[in-house]
DNA sequence: TTAGTTAGTGTCATAGGCACCATAACTCGA
DNA sequence: TCGAGTTATGGTGCCTATGACACTAACTAA
């Protein structure tokens, strides 16, 4: 058998937040992504990531290049996908492992829109370098398959927040509207939340009560936080 | 930022199989792992894998390592996990793409037990090389996760089989009785499966009719398989 | 004080899952 | 040839989750 040429590893990471739209009451799932300022794909627009380093895991990896190229520290980062078809990088060859992440949006202002760094929408999504296209879809994908048997929704929000604050963020993610009754059911039938016993106040309507996520109903499937 | 060091990427597989026990009706799930022949870990039980090509995709090498190391062709073969601790290979530095497969019971008998490859079941399993234990009861997790909610059951038979034998794979994998005339009309009704037409003749008792999975229900997670 | 708006509760109809009972179709031994 | 035994397959009813929607509560603003 041949002697394997170098082949490189990188790690990338599909970013989500939630930022309002100019008008009324509308969030728009968004993700930043970085101008490639080198051969090849130069000038192209492509997922925040780059290669590990030799003493850091490969979660480690994707929690520094992404603060390095984005400034951001997600409160939800987990693998996607390891990506390595021979010809996904035109000349040398390379293996990407690839993470989702959520963030929430007063950290995503920490990433703030630039020459370099902008904020895309599903629809305005240019071509991208690589297979990042591919890549993208098919962690739109995960995060909607995730939000609707998982609660991962409070990764983008504060650690307190309203029941319509929440229904919006999967409005937001699933594209379509629910029920406020039957959402609160769910909710409260699922037992992942607890109420504070503050409201929020100052709205100009009934004050909504304020929640917080239970920290012991957590579950990852990231097998590295659990046996 | 430091040069990284050679950092060399490996593809493991954890393969299921079923095996009817010595008595009477029962089959039970078995992972076949190979022995290892050099440092480090020489001479403990690992999963079956190697380096990949570098003109090959993760999954052709996932593919051409077990036909190499246990003689296998899985019927299905999908991508697990991406273990890349720091620390997880005494020496260099290894990043497994580690992938899930499973094989009919005639095709497990390809990999033929021996000095160097053995079929354990859960119960049996000894401690691994690196930390193959924890990837074993990954996939295990997964298995049986992606059992309850997908059709692939039927990776674990041949191209037709009777509503009992697709049943006594679920038992196997799931570790509980099912109710054999809720099992038909969730199967029936996931129209996944047609019937031949023919029934298993020559059994004790009322003959039960064939089934053939319908391919064009065939789904996969795989974002290979989907845009 | 009232209109307007959002928060939160109650009710009902429907669908799907599951436990369990009933019937069908076969083999085999007496 | 006639049950007895066994598995295949079908039927029934309960329970729960879900979704549609009406209703009450609490606030602001004018």
């Amino acid at each position: 058998m041949a002697v394997p040429e170098s082949v490189s590893i990188a790690v990338s990471t599909v970013i989500f937040a939630l930022r309002s739209d100019g008008d009324d009451a509308g969030a728009s799932l968004r993700v930043p992504l970085v101008r490639r300022i080198r051969e090849p794909f130069k000038g192209k627009w492509a997922l925040p990531g780059g290669p590990i380093g030799s003493r850091e895991s490969l979660v480690e990896a994707a929690r520094r290049s992404l603060l390095e190229t984005t400034r951001l520290t997600p409160t939800y980062l987990e693998q996607l996908y390891a990506f390595g078809e021979a010809d996904r990088a035109p000349g040398d060859r390379v293996v990407s492992i690839v993470y989702w992440a959520l963030v929430r949006p007063d950290e995503a202002e920490r990433a703030a829109e630039g020459e370099n760094v902008r904020w895309f929408t599903e629809e305005e999504l240019p071509t991208l370098a690589f297979d990042h296209n591919r890549i993208v879809a098919y962690a739109l994908r995960r995060l909607r398959t995730k939000m609707e048997y998982s609660r991962i929704a409070h990764a983008f929000l504060g650690s307190t927040f309203t029941l319509a604050e929440l229904r919006q963020v999967h409005e937001a993610v699933l594209q379509k509207q629910l029920d406020p009754a039957n959402f609160r059911r769910q909710i409260e039938g699922s037992h992942t939340v607890v109420p504070t016993g503050d409201v929020r106040a100052g709205g100009r309507n009934r004050p909504p009560r304020l929640y917080r996520y239970d920290t012991a109903a957590l579950r990852e499937s990231d097998p590295t936080t659990s046996p």
